[in-house]
DNA sequence: CCTCGTCTGTGCATCCGCGCACAGACTATG
DNA sequence: CATAGTCTGTGCGCGGATGCACAGACGAGG
């Protein structure tokens, strides 16, 4: 057996400090400017794209007399190098920082946090003087690491025996669309007649998170939004304000008010769980339990708020 | 000059590989079962490690008999390696599809892009049968590559020499209370007063994006938020449900219809404004310029609503 | 108790990636 | 045209990181 080498990449995965080489290149343009500033030779720097390359099967740079310039898939590894990069720097600032003094982190989805939790979150401050809550709004591109919040709510249980996870409850999706919208369109019928419609939806690329592909499951996959957004926010008002149809949460749609109208009643029924989950060693801290059970108990109080017919 | 060691770490910032390294073991729990996964040996995986405990100064993990166990301050480190880890997936995920067909990538901050774009895209789309609009809503923490969208909104004009940007508009920013809340209270008459209030704002940790840090310039800034959340729409209902104070757009509060009244309106005036940047390659794409055009005409025949008074 | 399998830790010889040095090409400045 | 300062690309010799082998410790299972 042979050992690794640089032009075999690694067994698993790549390099990251190939993506770091990449991501200093990209950046100055030049493999002399990225050497000095990672502290290595030129030589080095090059070799190491000439590896990248490779081991991805992609032309990342064009090789210019004066440096080096991106090419298009260049370009977008950049974005995801920037990404990393960001990360990376997150990990000298915040080393000194140990945090934690009153406060709580939690993290939500958007449609639990925004349209239901967020109007009910008084009690328990009004009840916790020194308790300060971090609320960290996840769309579905952000598959946030469960670590990085004490608490989270999203749709599926943690992986992984270091979380203790619970189903706060199930939930009922359906298909809207604004009067004035429908009013313009002829009468739908069954799920065949949506194939003429515009839809709005999650950005299909970013949907890491399991359970989002709402359109998927209509008119045997047929459907394909032509709105596609991060944020169930700007699905709703593009809904509401009648220039598309779009599949929400009843709750939601219920906590927008006027302005929807559910298409396909009963035909279209989606339904999703939103869990809890906490690590292990936060599980015995007062103050996490406490947001825990308001947790618990708003969504008990709500009673078939989530269930209900549209 | 002597060649740079592992223990020396790297002349600017840290080694990505030993962060990868580090992700490994902290995943697996073990040096050994770490180094199958990497395809190294367990004796290279445990000098990685410990050169990075050395280049951080601190200890990540427990040497145990039977594996490695995280410290307290391994597993904040776990948390970013997370994040990294997660890009990097995206790159070998990524790295077919090539995407663009008719698609344009627009990035937008949610106040701009929920409260004021999103009812107004309609006529683009009509306009344009096999345009497909993928809409990233960035909250404050994600402060997102430029390079991830074809066209970004934000609070100010992207850096570097290789974007195009142009400022859309001025915006207004007022603090508002719900009635409910301002009936429960003792009136509010200057900004001494607002000491005694509740109020709510970004998660200070999280600001990236410069100028989102509206309370510290209150009072002197002597306002904290005790219910921080990262989303605007989170926010706004929770002030809305009349549990604390907030400052929002002077738009976004007129989109949102009734149950807002600003506080203390003359003398709590923030403007921000808002910037849209491209790609210096992408700027003659008419598909793109299309959106752009969009964009600006909507602010455009929107008048004096960014600058309106509360 | 013994054996097997797993883990970490540590010398040691080896080899591969590294820095070095130099060549060639282009730009800027005078 | 000449010179100085960039840049990339390519051999070459070297040394440090790597894999290997082995020791020691622990748990499981017969």
């Amino acid at each position: 057996m042979h050992r690794r080498g640089v032009w075999d990449g690694m067994a698993h995965g790549l390099d990251w400090s190939n993506l770091q080489y990449f991501h200093e290149v990209a950046r100055t343009g030049t493999l002399s400017g990225a050497a000095r500033r990672l502290g290595a030779d030129h030589a080095t720097v090059g070799r190491r794209i000439a590896a990248l390359e490779h081991s991805l099967g992609r032309k990342l740079f064009e090789r210019h007399q004066r440096g080096y310039s991106l090419t298009r898939q260049g370009r977008r590894l950049l974005a995801i190098a920037d990404a990393m990069e960001r990360e990376a720097a997150r990990v000298e600032a915040h080393a000194g920082s140990d945090a934690v003094g009153g406060t709580v982190r939690l993290s939500t989805l958007e449609g639990f946090g925004n349209f239901f939790m967020a109007p009910r979150i008084g009690g328990l401050l009004a009840a916790n003087p020194g308790l300060v809550l971090e609320w960290l709004t996840i769309q579905q591109l952000v598959a946030l690491s469960r670590r990085e919040a004490d608490i989270t709510v999203t749709l599926s249980p943690a992986s992984g025996a270091r979380f203790r996870s619970e189903k706060l409850t199930d939930y009922r999706l359906a298909l809207y669309g604004a009067p004035a919208y429908l009013d313009r369109h002829p009468p739908i019928r069954d799920e065949a007649d949506l194939r003429a419609h515009l839809f709005t939806g999650y950005i299909e690329d970013l949907v890491f998170t399991r359970g989002l592909d709402y359109l998927g499951d209509l008119a045997g996959g047929a459907i394909s939004a032509r709105l596609q957004n991060s944020s169930l926010g700007a699905q709703l008002a593009a809904i509401r304000a009648g220039l598309c149809l779009g599949v929400l949460p009843v709750f939601v749609a219920q906590a927008a008010g006027e302005g929807l109208v559910a298409v396909l009643g009963g035909e279209v029924a989606l339904v999703r769980s939103y869990w809890m989950s906490v690590s292990e060693d936060d599980a015995d801290n007062p103050r996490v339990q406490r947001v825990c059970e308001t947790l618990r108990d708003s969504v008990m109080a709500a009673g078939d708020l989530f269930m209900a017919e549209p």
